[in-house]
Formats: structure tokens, sequence, C-alpha cells
DNA sequence: CTTCTGATTTTTATAAGTAAAAAACAATTG
DNA sequence: CAATTGTTTTTTACTTATAAAAATCAGAAG
């Protein structure tokens, strides 16, 4: 953004609507801080949109009291377009389509500067997306050569299984031990109607499942936060959503599998039940498992 | 290393010590690749270190024959000093100096631009470093704001040995399993002994203990090896070498404690009592816990 | 003396450029 | 023709430079 003043654009966008449906012609403006921190931004950023409403003739200042001068109109907005995305945001949206859409697989390697002329940024900002999404342990490099994307193996969905297995039990367990009066059991319940409400219809609405699934998880660890659980969970999540990419036929039976395995979880929850709860809970993680790894390009 | 070509340099250190303990004057020397992989570099390198010795007149060629002309000397070696590391390696080692020595405080803001400066690079090592260093969860930073060290509070270290104890459990459980014939059991045997040798004499040699908690945490993991648990456990290790380093007084006493502790839990683990053995574990990992909180800058 | 403003300094995000190293290519030799 | 060499191209690791944004500072105004 530093090059191309993004932010100041989008500021000035964000403080025109603020006038447009806050003020009227004639009205004094709140001082630079105020504003700034109603724009999120910074004092100086702040005022070199008020700078800029000055010169634009919507405002004008008598000493230092800014006052609405006139009523902005659309015109007066800045375009914002696709390559208004933080060049980080650019890379990392070009990138995942990559590996998404297979034109990386398990095993290629890659350059940092391929990547760069393709999403049209530098070296730089390419690099340091890799390392910030190598976290997630699908890419890995050592020093002096490429990339590379790692295979993705049978051992490699056992470990993540092996950890999933252990944290989703945890969570299970945690969620047994909430008092009835918590909210949790009502959110439980208006899951399962909402996994009801899509089980006879599987064969149009399969698609709808991934939300339904995120949710689910989502309410299983709200009953113990933890930072490190969700952080795993957020590899899990694009393990999956990766890997599936390649096996777009199989997504409607996967997803009506899974949606019966979480009513019966969920049913068994509601009534208490830990360990059929949890007999129900092993069984769905163990579908799941087989099915990446009958998917997985071994 | 890229402007200072330590590469090189190494390279034909290595090459000079090969030329010494493995041939005579008169030799005709391999290949250009067989050499590159001895040296683990490239060809292109390889042939710049043959190149070199062609120039100082201790190799010969006829045609592409290679041929060992005179012997090195000692002074004909690259001097290796402390800025042969890698970039990277400086900020590293200077980043963990500063926290290390309590120089960046919990919650502190520091900026990228200062410990440039500092460890001497630029601003790109350092912010590319610091993205690495981030997986470890004790910095963050926002857009165009600095770097902060986060705080750590009491959750943190409740959530960290939540996960903790979830992985050790599980550790020990996978170990318990094994077969009596594996390996494992006889240098658990070994590790018991060291635990003994050192527990009467915990008044002077009480420094050794890192080492051996150390080994026994990888020795417990090693019965079910897990990237995911090994990442965590970097984690783990980390912190608490960062966080001790403010509390150096109460070490003998921690340590003393917990080479009793790990003497029980591994004395049960032998007698294949898992139930006596689990309640050590879980005695032993609440007390570090607490250990920790007590420590803690809360 | 707190809040605000205007001016100044620092820092971040990004670009452009480059020596060193790696990789690819093409010719040659055994 | 497989392995090796000499040559060329590409890539990485790093440096320097800079517009945009953030943070700081010193007065001014309430």
């Amino acid at each position: 953004m530093s090059r191309k003043n993004f932010l100041f654009q989008k500021s000035v966008n964000a403080l025109l609507d603020i006038l447009k449906n806050e003020y009227v012609v004639g009205d004094n403006l709140p001082s630079d801080l105020t504003i700034a921190n109603r724009l999120d931004v910074s004092r100086s950023t702040a005022r070199k949109t008020i700078d800029y409403m000055i010169e634009q003739g919507f405002i004008v200042k008598l000493g230092s009291q800014k006052t609405l001068y006139a009523m902005p109109q659309k015109s007066h907005y800045f375009a914002v377009n696709k390559q208004s995305m933080s060049k980080d945001k650019q890379v990392e949206e070009h990138f995942l389509n990559l590996i998404l859409n297979g034109k990386i697989k398990p095993g290629d390697r890659f350059s940092e500067l391929e990547l760069a002329r393709q999403s049209n940024c530098n070296t730089v900002t390419v690099r340091e997306f890799l390392i910030r999404f190598s976290r997630f342990g699908l890419i890995e490099k050592s020093p002096r050569s490429q990339w590379q994307m790692k295979n993705f193996d049978e051992q490699f969905v056992d470990e993540l299984y092996e950890v999933r297995h252990l944290f989703e039990m945890y969570s299970l367990s945690s969620f047994m031990q909430l008092e009835e009066t918590k909210p949790h059991w009502q959110q439980l319940e208006a899951l399962l109607l909402e996994h009801q409400e899509i089980e006879p219809h599987m064969e149009e609405r399969f698609h709808e499942f991934p939300k339904l699934d995120q949710k689910f998880h989502t309410l299983m660890q709200s009953a113990q936060p933890n930072q490190f659980v969700s952080q795993f969970y957020d590899i899990i999540s694009f393990v999956f959503h990766y890997h599936y990419q390649w096996d777009r036929n199989s997504e409607k039976d996967r997803n009506t599998v899974a949606v019966h395995e979480h009513i019966d979880i969920i049913s068994k929850m509601l009534m208490k039940d830990y360990r059929g709860a949890t007999l129900a809970l092993e069984k769905h993680l163990n579908t799941a498992k087989e099915s990446l790894k009958n998917t997985a390009i071994l």
C-alpha cells in the first residue's frame, strides 16, 4: 500500500460516508483525533484526508474550526478496485489459488521469483507471505533452494489426526461438563435443528455442510477456549479445504455421511450420554481420516 | 551471506581439508559434481572453489583433468569469524539475547528498524526473522504498527499447560503400551540411573537438569512421534527458557523438586504401574505450571 | 493542565537493484 | 549415450532507497 496510498483513499471514502450520513452543511466537525479514531487510522492519515477534503471544497476551516461546507456526491469517491488489496493479500490470493487449483501439487518445487512475477509484486512480499504460510506445515524450504510443497502422505494424515483426536475428545469432555444452565446447550440444540433441517435435502444442499461443520467445531471448542487448539484447527481446516479440491465428486457423499454423524454425536451429547457421544465422535473422526487418506495423492 | 561470499569461503576451507586428508600430490581429483556433492553445495560453487584453488596453485589442470599440485598449509584457509553467520542467525542471536535478558519485556513494543540497526543488518532480514519467530506466539503485530511482546498472563500459561497436559498424558499412554522388547525401555532405565546419579548432588549439579529434562521428554515422545506435538514442544521449551531467565534464584529448588518427580514417574513406568505413573506425571505438570505462574510477571 | 493542532521525526511497506549461489543448457568426452 | 565440463540463465539473499503512514514533540487554545 505504501507506494499507492490506498489507506488514504479508503479513509477519504470512509470520511465521505460519515459526512453524508451524520452531518449537514454548516455543522462543525470533531477533532482530528476523534476522526482518526473513527476511521481507525493514525492522526496523520486522518489529517491528510481532511486536508484533501478542504482542497476539494467540502470542508472549510476558520482558524482551527472545521466546518462542513458542501455535501459530497457519489462521484467524489475514490474507485476501489482489486488492486486496493495490500500486496500481501494479493500474493495470498494468488498462491492459494495456485494450490487449490492443483497448479502446485505435493512434492512440487516453486520459486519466489516466479510467484512474484505472477502476482505482480516483489520477492520480498512473496517471501514474507511464504514464511507466514509455512506455519501450516504444508511448504518448506532449505537455505538457497526453492520452496517445496510437502508430500501429503499417510504419515502426515495420521499425525494430523492423532492430534485432532486428542483435541476433539478433550473438547467433548469439557463440553459435557458444562452446567445445564450454560447457553452452550441451547446453541447445541439449535445446531441440531439446523442439521436436521438440511439432512433430508442433502442432494441439493450438500454444499451448506462446511458452514455447519465449522459451527459445530467452534461450538465444541467454546467450552474451553485455547489459542493453541484454535491455531491447530486453522491447519486442519486448511488442509481439508486444500485437499478436497481434487475430489469434488465425492463431496456430496462425504457431506451426507458427515451430517448423519454430526446428528448422532449431538443427539448423544444432548441426552448427556457421554459414552455414546465419545463413540460417535470416534467414528466420525475415523470416517474423516479414512476419507482424507483415500483422496490423498499418496 | 550473499554479499560476502561465505559459502564460497567455507567451501574452500572444506575442500582444503579434504585435499589434505585424502589426497597426495600428483593425485587426480574427481568430477565437479562429485566434489560439489561432497561439499554439499551446487556445482557452480564447487567450480568456483576449484578455480580458486587453481589460481592459488594447489591444483593444475590439463585439459579437463584436475591434479593436486601442492599441499595446502594452514595459512591458506579463510578465517571464519562470528560475522560468517548468515544475517538471519545474527538477528536471531541478537533478538533472543534481548528478550532473554529482559531488555524486551511482556507488553513492550519494539520496531524493526531499531532491531535492524542494533543487529547491524537491514529491516527486511529482521522482519523475516520476526515473522518466523511469531509462530511461538510470543510476539505479534498488526499492520503498520510495531511488534509487541505479548503479555505473558495467567491465561496464556493455563492454555499452554492444557495442551501440554494432553500431549504428555498421551505420550505416557503410548509409551506404556510399548512391547517389553522395545529398546525404549532400556533407554528409560538408563535415564532413571542418570537421574539417580545426580539426585544426591543437586546442590552443585542442578544445572545439569535441563539436559535430563530434554532427554526425558524426547524419549516419551519417541513412542509415538508426531510433528505437531514436537512443534508444540519447541514452544514450551522456549517459553520456559525465556521465562526462567528472570528467576535464577529458585532454579536450584525447582530442579531438585523436578528430579524427584521425574524419578517418581520413571520408576512407576518401569514397574508398569500406569495408574501410578499417570498420577505422578499429573503432579509433575502441576508443579511446573504453578512454578511458572509464580515466576510470571502477571 | 488537559486537549487539540501544526510541524517534525520515525517507522513501515514496498520497490529496485545486485553479488553470490543454484539450476539449466549445450557442447564434449570417454 | 551417459557422464562431465564449460557456459548461460535464473534464483536467492541481501542492500539501499523512498512514499505513505504512524508516532512524537512543542506550542496554542480551551
